[in-house]
DNA sequence: CGCTTATGTTAGGCATGTTAACAAACAAAA
DNA sequence: TTTTGTTTGTTAACATGCCTAACATAAGCG
């Protein structure tokens, strides 16, 4: 609340851009190239105040003229966009079985992109991601280009909690063995965040859940894992334990005692398909090698794989149900090896609503570079709001 | 989006108060009487600035000068509080048992309060309470007092879902019964709030969660619900069904079925002394008639009731297990009849730790008042919105 | 070549805050 | 009782950031 209605400059800190300059800014990036008229419109700016704040953004190189359009009649406006200053960001989706790399603007222009598939598969955050994290972002710093302006923030996604410092146990979730061998530069914002809370993000800004201010990404493969988008805004919780479904109590019924992160083995892969082959019988076929091999039988119509991801739709819709009866996003989006399945469509929302209440449920379409744009959306806002809390202050910056 | 950076006063509405003027009154209303020094303090305002701001609302009677403060030193500072003009709200929990209505000043000086117990039990709103809220209304309007100063708004807490206008499904709540025989008063806003909501609100203003940005109620009782504090703002969801724990799915194990509902039919109330009684042998002494009997019978050290409550705190730590996994509170305040039993408190919080995350677990002490003091709270919020928007709008309304 | 239309700038005004200086009211020290 | 320093409140002058109105500029079109 302090200073909250000040109008004066804090005397600390350097003077700041303007609301509409801010504003203006913002619009640019988050919604590409615009000319004037179309901001001004937008944010119901007059012309001498969109001059203004054009003015200042371009006097510190945070926009700069791109073009002109011509409507059908009277004089071409200016196109601006995002500036030199303004910079970039590098976006790392440190996963499991791969690390991702983009480098782009802060209006998502992308300036270099790297993948590496990591040797073995590492369920837990270890050192071995590091190196890789470390190895990737070297290569990326030596094709770094001046055009480029400076590094304004490094986000990386990781497939773990996340706890912020302040809030809960930092030490319990391991995150500090990601710079074992990865040392980030100082002095620039880093943010790092759960993969499957980036996953959300990007289905909120580029996904089937554009535009959405409430909803829950339900990440179903390997492992279970949540996002939840309430109100615009992540929900991290305490621990950044929000959506850690696979921490739902399970077995929950009389007389069964739940056991910590049941639920994710059961309705894991792996549990799957040890299912399936277990009960898959002599006259059905050869039997699926994988997840995917089970969904294809029963996409080609195959009856006891039919069954099988029936059933399994079915445990997923009661997942889904108890996620509604918590708190009602109104929409899931589906994601992960499992979870994008049409085949789950019309089961999971006919048993969530029988159980709990109705809710839309979609099917991501944003693949593995959901994790990663998620990230890049992130780190791109976080340096927008470092630079426009100290607007001044562009000459530190390493080029 | 639209206009929010617009400093001129839009044409269509009224001159409105100044945002120093508005927060000088909300201060007030929030925080109770005080001086202008110490709230130009808290708001970072200058003494000019507080000036205009007073004098802005003492001239629409939106504050009043209510005595004078001394310091230790120096001239003494006049002390205001929130004035004739603005008036005050009417809180009504209608609850299955009782409709408790409390008539209190936007800064909650309580001027009128009745309780009136309903004949018997109802399970959902019908319209007999309907009968119970119009009557008590009617009546607390009869004792309306001049120096009251005009209605500013009407709440009413209900034991359902509540759904807004524009989200989700009104008609499938049941509502509207409400309005079978209470008729509002028109242009005045009023205010339906889930009942478990509303005591959820208290606790983050009045009890044990008081100042929490981020808390979960969960009442436990004849049935089961939750209310979801994420950031200060209650968590409603699409359908209002955000809380809905008692639709959590269950029995949720290797080949059980889950089914509407039936946690809650499992936790509540009933379904326990059932179990309790059904193993009650008989060397134990006289069996408890009812809930509270068994808890105090545990308390007292009784062995077999001992046993029960365990238990009891065991499914329900599974359940808060859940919500954890899900959001991450932190913490997680029990309410209702069972709920809080200081004899859960330990069991809990270590059974939520041990399933999914740490999370503080305090029983509220509100005791049956919390419903209404919640729902007073959000009318008073709207009621101060109200003002805050068209300040200059003080004739015409009902005295 | 003017006419219409859209874009951008200049000039002036207003709302809402600030700081600086002063006046008033009070307790405590002289 | 007077003086002194402190706190409260007001007045005056000014700063900021937006606005409207009017003008200048640049395009298409008859």
């Amino acid at each position: 609340m302090k200073a909250a209605l000040s109008n004066h400059p804090s005397p600390a800190l350097r003077p700041s851009l303007t609301a509409s300059a801010q504003a203006v800014f913002r619009t640019l990036v988050a919604d590409g190239p615009a000319t004037r008229p179309q901001i001004g419109a937008l944010l119901d700016l007059s012309r001498p105040t969109m001059s203004a704040a054009m003015g200042e953004l371009e006097r510190l190189g945070f926009v700069e003229k791109v073009g002109e359009s011509q409507g059908s009649l009277g004089r071409k406006a200016a196109l601006y966009r995002a500036g030199h200053e303004a910079g970039h960001v590098v976006a790392v989706d440190a996963g499991s079985t791969h690390v991702r790399l983009r480098v782009s603007t802060l209006d998502r222009r992308l300036l270099h992109s790297r993948t590496y598939r990591l040797p073995s598969n590492h369920k837990v955050m270890d050192e071995e991601i590091s190196l890789a994290v470390a190895e990737e972002f070297e290569a990326a710093n030596a094709e770094r280009e001046p055009a480029w302006g400076p590094l304004r923030a490094i986000g990386i996604a990781l497939p773990a909690r996340v706890v912020r410092p302040g809030s809960g146990d930092t030490a319990s979730t391991r995150q500090d063995r990601l710079f074992t061998h990865f040392t980030p530069p100082p002095d620039l914002p880093l943010i790092l965040e759960n993969n499957v809370n980036c996953a959300a993000v990007a289905e909120r800004f580029y996904g089937v859940a554009r535009g959405e201010e409430d909803f829950a990404y339900i990440q179903i493969g390997l492992k279970l894992g949540m996002g939840l988008m309430l109100g615009g805004r992540l929900v991290r919780g305490r621990n950044g334990a929000a959506g850690e479904i696979g921490h739902i109590a399970f077995p929950l019924a009389p007389g069964l005692s739940p056991a910590a992160g049941e639920i994710e083995t059961y309705l894991g892969t792996e549990a799957l398909m040890e299912r399936v082959l277990g009960a898959w019988s002599e006259d059905a076929g050869a039997a699926p090698a994988d997840a995917s091999e089970l969904f294809a039988l029963a996409a080609a119509g195959h009856v006891q794989a039919l069954d099988a991801v029936r059933r399994h739709a079915e445990d997923i819709g009661a997942l889904v149900a108890t996620c509604v009866a918590v708190v009602d996003p109104g929409l899931v989006v589906l994601g992960g090896g499992v979870g994008t399945s049409p085949l789950l469509l019309p089961t999971v929302p006919e048993l969530a609503a029988r159980l709990s209440y109705p809710v839309t449920v979609r099917s991501s379409t944003l693949g593995s570079d959901a994790t990663v744009l998620g990230i890049e959306r992130l780190a791109a806002e976080q340096a927008m709001e470092g630079l426009m809390s100290d607007g001044a202050r562009t000459e530190n910056s390493s080029h």
